[in-house]
DNA sequence: GCGACAG
DNA sequence: ATCTTGTCGC
């Protein structure tokens, strides 16, 4: 299928994709590379992709592609994935070093129709993906206090992720199984990209790319 | 009907 | 997401 143009179409696509969502590890995941995924914005339609890939042990940048382009399809929360998935698919292709896992910035099966930009992406490329978002669209009880809490992120009576507490007293973030993982793997693969901050390094690293290039748009 | 609503 | 300086705090 073409890439929909239509609310109709994207939520349509959806709903038959999301079938597809595969919320286990297989028992031989191994994740040693970890590629973050980020847009930035310049005006409406300006958009900037980003891709870093990082060693996920020792969280240093393997490597990293910017992608400038434009998009027709307006922010719609729960289309979100129509607006930045062909910018970040082009920054991915790009990428020399393979990605065992894809760190999204936003939801996965946290979504209404229980397939946010983590799944969209997971099922398209087959890699095992997981949404890292900064705001919640369900429901949950503050987790502890402490670095490493979490409580279960529901949605119409169902866990679809977790709040978690990547450090001390800090706002939790919220994470949810994208494709080809489990949620308690996905939380664990999230504290460990997160050591000092509230989120992950692939994020803050993809997030600062995407800014300077919207910033340098044109040069 | 009214408000809320990832980035 | 974006428009935007200084400022409070560890």
């Amino acid at each position: 299928m073409e890439w929909p143009r239509t609310v109709d179409d994207a939520v349509a696509m959806q709903e038959r994709l999301r079938t597809q969502v595969i919320t286990t590890s297989a028992p031989d995941l191994r994740i040693d590379t970890v590629a973050g995924l980020d847009v930035g914005y310049r005006g409406n339609d300006a958009v900037a992709g980003v891709c870093v890939v990082f060693d996920a042990k020792a969280l240093v940048v393997l490597d990293e592609v910017v992608v400038e382009d434009t998009t027709d399809f307006q922010y719609i929360a729960g289309l979100f994935a129509f607006r930045e998935m062909p910018v970040l698919l082009r920054a991915l292709d790009r990428v020399t070093v393979a990605p065992d896992l894809l760190v999204a910035d936003g939801q996965g099966l946290a979504h209404p129709r229980r397939f946010g930009l983590a799944c969209h992406l997971g099922v398209h490329t087959g890699i095992p993906s997981i949404g890292v978002a900064k705001n919640a669209m369900g429901a949950f009880d503050p987790p502890g206090h402490a670095r490493g809490s979490m409580s279960d992120l529901s949605m119409d009576g169902e866990v679809v992720g977790r709040a978690l507490r990547t450090q001390d007293g800090v706002k939790p973030v919220f994470v949810s199984v994208g494709h080809k993982i489990d949620l308690d793997r996905a939380c664990a693969e999230v504290l460990r990209l997160a050591p000092r901050y509230r989120l992950p390094e692939t994020t803050r690293r993809a997030d600062t790319l995407t800014k300077q290039a919207a910033s340098s748009a044109g040069s």
